[in-house]
RNA sequence: GACCCCGUAGCUCAGCCGGAUAGAGCAACUGCCUUCUAAGCAGUAGGUCGCAGGUUCGAAUCCUGCCGGGGUCGCCA
């Protein structure tokens, strides 16, 4: 139930109405919106449409004030409605009878699960199939807390769009082709002669962490001493197949200590791989070859620093600039083998014909000047049918205490995404990670993220739900006799609800729904752990004043039918918490210890 | 040189598909614990929304140009 909705709804009648009369235009009901207004004492609701829809309104209306008050009018007349009064230039502010909240707290209770969720077909932009790839962390290592940033993140906007009616799919492209891995490779090979009894010394350039050690140990188990006399062409692909695996079993147990699965696995090897002697980034470019999209050609060399080895060459190129790019990119290397690009055009292609809807990209920031030819080519592969949205995420600055943690990792000496949960535990690692935005640089501090304190949004969210379970189990000693469950107390007489704190509880609560589709469409999960912090506020607020004023306090030992209403305000409360802690991932505690 | 992101209170940041008097937390100051958990709450103070133009009835929000910070810039991934 979203009372945002049902009164741009109700609005939409009347402009409709007024347009069957010939004196206004078919309109866009999307360009006006409902939405709480700026300051609470105006009212529960309010609406600029009679505002946005001026100009079409100017012949039979000579202001938007005139409009603004026959849609009052109108909706005065309906169902709920206190008051509708214009305001200002043409706002339209309207408040609601105490009855609708009770219906909203009722609706919680009631369907706890699906309490938020957005009705089907309401929003276009939430609806269809669609595709989160996230992570993508190179096989190379275990992650670092970057990685988690872009982990956390893809896996709640996943939630949260899972929520918001689409169908979701988690997916992470394993970079398993290329020199890195190869570099990897090589790595883990002289592990495994360390393994076998030799002194060894890691070269520049290798990756020198002891985590590349059990690899080494496990392929002198299964290989012996076999591969120590092969060449390097033929020990290679085994010993690199055997790190791959063993790295991305170590970044799956990194992810699921993060409680973060993916359904999918995408490995960028096997586009490389020739079926009947071509590739699927063969056939990704000949279809765009087809298309007129491709063509052998010279690129102006970089502004500003030109590379060393640079050499002005003819060279396959996309024709990404038809697609807003500000250049065409590259498709083959010197060599003749197909670019990272290529192989991602191969990549996306092959998601948008496993027909996805929409596809979201979420990259370190590092990648921003990747961005335009990818949607380039989004558009070109699907004629513009399939919206990419590539979320960059910033970098984090691990902090302890305020002092940044100094990293190196040239020494390998490095903070582990698995230390840092560790040590801070799930919930505060992604709800930190999840209380910025994506394209702000977030300042971790493993200190404060810990404090159990108000100044800690992490646990000042979750202490109001352990709070409200409180109140419960407090109700449940006074009356031993009241049933606790939510359908039960959605039964309460909730017209006992008039304290103007226990309505501001309710109305912040009827936000949530809005709060939820608003964060899906934008993508932007950050919103939720922001109203949860609001919604928690306004919970602890109401709290307190039970202190001294005892009538307020939610269980009233003289008066069950009360406590009873208070309880079931107090449970839509949890239910509330529970459902958005539950999107960003984070638990939702019966009690703090 | 080009492109992308950022610039809002002393600090860290919300708000940005235009809307009413620009918000929160921290830090500072003042209050509230024989408590349904003070692990909290109430209040005071703090702003040329980087600068300058433009569009509009209305701009922190959109456009243009500057300034400052960060990132990226044929074959890396």
């Amino acid at each position: 139930m979203n009372i945002f909705d049902d009164f741009h709804a109700r609005i939409a009648a009347v402009l409709d109405r007024i347009a069957g009369d010939g004196r206004l235009p078919k309109l866009d009901h999307a360009r006006f919106v409902v939405e709480p207004p700026k300051d609470t004492t105006l009212g529960d609701l309010a609406s600029n449409a009679a505002m946005v829809f001026a100009k079409e309104a100017k012949p039979h209306f000579s202001s938007p004030r005139e409009l603004a008050v026959e849609i009052c009018h109108a909706l005065a007349e309906t169902e709920n409605v206190a008051s509708a009064e214009v305001a200002g230039p043409g706002f339209i502010n309207i408040r609601l009878k105490p009855k609708i909240f009770a219906d909203v707290l009722r609706a919680a209770l009631r369907d706890p699960a699906n309490f938020g969720r957005v009705a089907k077909g309401r929003a276009s932009a939430l609806q269809g199939k669609v595709n989160v790839e996230f992570v993508s962390a190179n096989p190379t290592g275990p992650m670092h807390v970057g990685h988690g940033r872009g982990a956390v993140f893809g896996d709640a906007l996943a939630n949260l769009l899972a929520f918001s009616g689409c169908e979701v799919t988690r997916e992470y492209y394993i970079n398993d082709a290329g020199a890195q891995v190869d570099v990897l490779a090589r790595s883990a090979y002289l592990r495994y002669r360390e393994a076998l009894g030799e002194a060894i010394t890691i070269p520049e350039g290798l990756y020198p962490g002891d985590y590349l050690k059990p690899v080494g140990a496990a392929l002198a188990k299964a290989h012996g001493k076999t591969l120590v006399e092969k060449p390097e062409s033929e020990w290679l692909p085994i010993v690199r197949a055997a790190a791959i695996d063993a790295m991305m079993e170590m970044i799956r147990d990194d992810l699921a200590a993060l409680n973060i699965t993916h359904e999918t696995f995408f490995s960028e090897r096997a586009l490389h791989e020739q079926k009947n002697g071509v590739s699927d980034i063969d056939a990704a470019i000949d279809w765009l070859r087809a298309k007129g999209l491709v063509y052998e050609g010279r690129l102006p060399p970089p502004k500003g620093q030109l590379p060393d080895d640079w050499e002005d060459r003819e060279q396959t190129l996309f024709r990404s600039t038809q697609f807003s790019d500000d250049v065409d990119r590259a498709l083959k290397k010197s060599d003749g083998s197909p670019t990272y690009f290529a192989a991602d055009i191969a990549y996306h292609k092959d998601k948008i014909d496993r027909g996805y809807d929409t596809l979201v990209d979420v990259w370190g920031a590092d990648h921003g000047g990747y961005v335009k030819r990818m949607a380039a080519a989004v558009a070109a592969l699907s004629d513009k049918r399939v919206t990419l949205d590539v979320k960059l995420c910033q970098l984090v600055k691990l902090m302890r205490a305020g002092e940044p943690v100094k990293m190196s990792k040239r020494s390998g000496d490095f903070v582990t995404l698995r230390e840092v949960v560790e040590e801070v535990g799930v919930d505060a690692a992604r709800f930190m990670m999840l209380y910025r935005k994506n394209d702000a640089p977030l300042d971790f501090d493993l200190a404060k993220v810990i404090e159990q304190s108000k100044d800690n949004p992490v646990f000042y969210v979750q202490y109001a739900h352990a709070r409200g379970k409180s109140a419960l189990r407090q109700a449940l000693a006074a009356f031993p006799d009241i049933d606790l469950a939510a359908e039960s107390l959605a039964e309460a007489d909730l017209s006992r609800l008039v304290d103007e704190g226990e309505l501001a509880l309710a109305k912040i609560i009827a936000q949530y729904p809005r709060a939820v589709e608003a964060a899906a469409a934008a993508h932007e999960p950050h919103r939720v752990a922001f109203y949860l912090h609001e919604l928690a506020s306004v919970f602890h607020s109401h709290w307190n004043r039970g202190k001294d004023q005892p009538q307020l306090r939610f269980v009233k030992a003289d008066d069950r039918q009360l406590t009873i209403a208070r309880i079931a305000l107090v449970s839509s409360l949890t239910v509330v918490l529970g459902s958005g802690l539950r999107l960003l991932g984070v638990s939702a505690p019966d009690e703090m210890r």
